[in-house]
DNA sequence: TATCCACTTGAACAGCGTTCACTAGAACGG
DNA sequence: CCGTTCTAGTGAACGCTGTTCAAGTGGATA
């Protein structure tokens, strides 16, 4: 009923292409299985043919956003190279509503891919830095862009709707430039990367 | 449990308290409004007396983890402040179950006491940085206590069931110091922030 | 024609946060 | 001593959530 027009049936990848447009135009709050469901003018039931559980599908999800990310890597220094690999995973969290939220999570409870760490590892790999400190240090950056872009996301949300104050300015602390802030944190954590080399 | 003898009716101090003893005995998905009313022997709809919802008692809950941090503070120079600061605050958060994901989800959400901000920033500014300058370095620094140690909390509940590979040093990945990898991190921003001192 | 498989139905289960009208008991002021 | 006020709680309900399960459909395959 209702419907029904074309090929029975969906495949997982509708499944996964739909629950994404939810998650970019209603927030995560919202994205719920009979939700999604509706969507796709079926029972909630059917969704699990396709995932055995929410947290898979945003497994799913999280892997769709992060592998978005697409970095222009004309590298001369390893920094730049660092700072555009950060820039891209930022933009591709940006690209989706609760982005960053959504692959914080599935990174915490230890699902989905781990290309977002390998690609920062990798970039900073090239700086000559042995395996264990590339990854060690590509963890403590994902955490702060992850941390970062959640934050900066949030915000964007309350301002849509909540309109305290649209001053710029006003707060004693310079919130307000997102941009300036998250190439700040990624410079730290660059900078002290140089510090390390030369130090060694 | 545990009596009721005495004078009828809790405080706000007591629900949080016992919140609190929930949370660190059964972790934060079993932290229910409904479980939490029956420890207090009381019906859910009476916390709502104390609380004007969950939220609000999460960030009740994260205000008192964060406030534990103790650092001593003989501090001969400010970077040793900085870590002592940090480490301080890591072990708050490892005090109670989950606590690196209460006090992550309340910072996220606007929530809750600016506290742990305050410190990290007066710790960094300690080294002559501007305001601006500490409270950005302070929020990329606690974005990645909090993403470290949320991280660090999930693996220690997964290991005391999973207990899939209790091998030390099997990944290819220098896996297993938790203390040590936290230190690099702080130290990479603790570097970053000294490079850009020099620089400046 | 019969079988298999991809995919879905419909109904239910157990649990969640939250609301609401009502109430018991202590404290306080006149 | 009485009446009001404040504190803390009751009990039932509402609407929502993720998830399970036996049963059913229709197209492709053998």
């Amino acid at each position: 009923m209702t419907v029904t027009g074309t090929g029975r049936g969906h495949t997982r990848d509708d499944v996964a292409r739909t629950a994404l447009r939810i998650l970019d135009d209603y927030g995560l709050p919202d994205l719920t299985m009979r939700r999604l469901a509706g969507a796709l003018e079926v029972q909630p039931s059917a969704l699990y043919w396709h995932f055995p559980n929410k947290q898979s599908l945003l497994a799913e999800l999280a892997d769709r956003i992060v592998a978005q990310a697409a970095p222009g890597h004309p590298d001369s220094d390893w920094t730049v190279g660092v700072r555009v690999e950060a820039a891209a995973l930022r933009d591709a969290l940006l690209a989706y509503r609760d982005g960053a939220e959504v692959v914080a999570s599935t990174l915490a409870l230890g699902l989905g891919s781990t290309l977002a760490q390998d690609r920062l590892a990798a970039a900073i790999a090239a700086g000559g830095f042995d395996g264990a400190t590339a990854r060690r240090a590509a963890m403590a950056l994902l955490h702060f862009v992850l941390g970062h872009v959640s934050h900066e996301q949030q915000r964007m949300q309350y301002d849509s709707v909540g309109v305290l104050a649209p001053d710029s300015g006003g707060l004693p602390g310079g919130e307000g430039d997102p941009t300036g802030e998250f190439a700040f944190g990624v410079n730290l954590l660059v900078g002290g990367l140089e510090l390390s080399h030369v130090r060694k």
